[in-house]
RNA sequence: GGAGGGGUGGCAGAGCGGCCGAAUGCACCGGUCUUGAAAACCGGCGAUACGAAAGUAUCCGUGGGUUCAAAUCCCACCCCCUCCGCCA
């Protein structure tokens, strides 16, 4: 959510920034509705001052057991009046969060203007794709044929877009987010969190999923909707909360399973383990001061690169333009791995820089030490990494000519030694 | 699912419809004392909106209602705790 404040004395340039999006919002008619508001506001306020005093009055006029009736008469006539501006503020109040709460955030400075993917710019390549002198194939084609992946099963048991791991590619899926989740919690300081995969409509807004992007969330009867992404949970765990300077950054990991209707991307990677209704991620979440949130963007990526370099993948890291990125973020870097089969980069990581964007809907706060004043936070997410993809990008980078899948060496110990996986 | 109890400031915990944004304790911040720290003592200490500021208004789980006036009375909902039932 933006700031009203920003948008009240820096129309012009909340406009051409949201333009750079791409997103055309018309913000005549927020300005219009907070001006209105300020007014009605100020009106409401004398009368309840006037209210507060006479009504000082009649308290004391009854407790010395005098008339107060013609007092209370003209009281009588206020309130309403009162009640009449209170209503009237209120819808425009909601009216108001109803418009503020669809707009995106403003891309930071730094971000590359852009239309969509095609504009993102490389920042820097790790490692060589592998060399083969044979045709790679696709993941889907060697799990099958390892017998590891399952995609007819995953069709018939619940639908499209779910698969079946089975044998030593389950085990494979179970060692890497372990994997994952070691490397972030004993080198790279970050708390452990197992959260629910089921949350609220309110942390769902907290974090930007609501309302605007329903339609891609799965909802149960209850009322709570499947968490897309570990972002969302650990985002919203201090929502509501003034957090202690001394405190900051917060640093949390969590593995979650991912659930999301890819509405929309019909047609889009329906072979494989690409795009999936469930998937699994381990996913990485700061909360930081403010000054501090650019620097926390850089190591929270290198966070996420170091699981690449540790599994020897190579991959690449873009940052995303103005009109390719995520509603909620201010600056985005995206870590994609080679795919030899599709002889294509492809994203396994997505990791953002919200600044105030989340914390100002979910109000989660800090109180500066210096300044003895209460502060919004910045908040940051990355994953670190998609498990589906760093298991198709494994399958597919160490296929070996006779269709058996060497693992890499820091899974091992994971995989209780197993070197290979074979037929 | 059934029965009962409860939601008040960072925490704990008072609160006759008007003198309650709210006692008190802890925590925290500043000061005195001390070589330094602790203790003790003194002082300060919620958030939000509007406003240049002074200030004014609002907030006691949430939403409605009664009243000149609601933390306090009424209604609905949500959440937490205890017990019973069911269950991994």
């Amino acid at each position: 959510m933006l700031d009203i404040k920003l948008i009240r004395s820096n129309p012009g340039k909340v406009k051409e920034a949201l333009e750079k999006r791409k997103e055309k919002i018309n913000l005549d008619e927020i300005l219009k509705l907070d001006q209105k508001r300020r007014e009605l506001l100020l009106e409401a306020d004398a009368l309840k001052e006037k209210r507060n005093t006479v009504s000082e009055e009649i308290g004391k006029l009854k407790r010395e057991k005098k008339d107060a009736r013609e007092k209370i008469l003209a009281m009588k006539e206020t309130s309403t009046k009162i009640k009449e501006l209170d209503a009237q503020i209120k819808e425009i109040e909601e009216e108001t969060a109803k418009i503020l709460l669809e707009i995106p955030n403003i891309p930071h400075e730094s971000v590359p203007v852009g239309e969509d993917e095609k504009d993102n710019t490389e920042i820097r390549r790790w490692g060589e794709p592998p060399k083969f002198d044979f045709t790679p194939l696709p993941h889907w084609d060697i799990g099958e044929a390892l017998d590891i992946l399952d995609f007819k099963q995953g069709a018939k048991i619940a639908s499209a877009r779910f698969t079946v791991l089975k044998g030593m590619g389950a085990k494979l899926e179970r060692a890497l987010i372990n994997f994952m989740l070691d490397l972030h919690t004993n080198e790279h300081g970050y708390k452990e969190i197992f959260p629910p995969f089921l949350v609220n409509s309110e942390t769902m807004t907290g974090t930007g999923q609501l309302p605007k992007f329903e339609s891609d969330l799965f909802k149960c009867e209850n009322g709570l909707y499947l968490v897309p992404t570990a972002e969302v949970p650990l985002t919203n765990l201090h929502r509501q909360e003034i957090l202690n300077d001394d405190d900051l950054p917060l640093c949390y990991t969590a593995y979650t399973a991912c659930f999301r209707k890819e509405a929309g991307s019909y047609g889009k990677d329906v072979r494989g383990l690409i795009r999936q209704h469930q998937f699994n991620k381990v996913e990485l979440v700061k909360t930081c001061r403010p000054e501090d949130s650019y620097d926390e963007l850089e190591t929270l990526t290198q966070n996420a690169e170091e699981v690449l370099k540790r599994l020897e993948i190579p991959y690449r890291v873009i940052v995303l333009c103005t009109g390719d990125m995520g509603f909620s973020a201010a600056k985005t870097y995206d870590l994609e791995v080679w795919l030899p089969a599709q002889k294509k980069y492809r994203e396994i990581s997505s990791c953002s820089n919200c600044e105030d964007f989340q914390a100002r809907r979910a109000m989660i706060r800090y109180r500066s030490k210096e300044k003895e004043k209460v502060n919004f936070v910045h908040t940051l997410n990355g994953s670190g990494l998609a498990i589906g993809r760093t298991l198709v990008a494994i399958l597919e980078n160490f296929q070996q000519k006779d269709g058996s899948v060497v693992i890499p060496n820091v899974l091992r110990p994971y995989m209780g030694g197993l070197e290979k996986i074979t037929r």
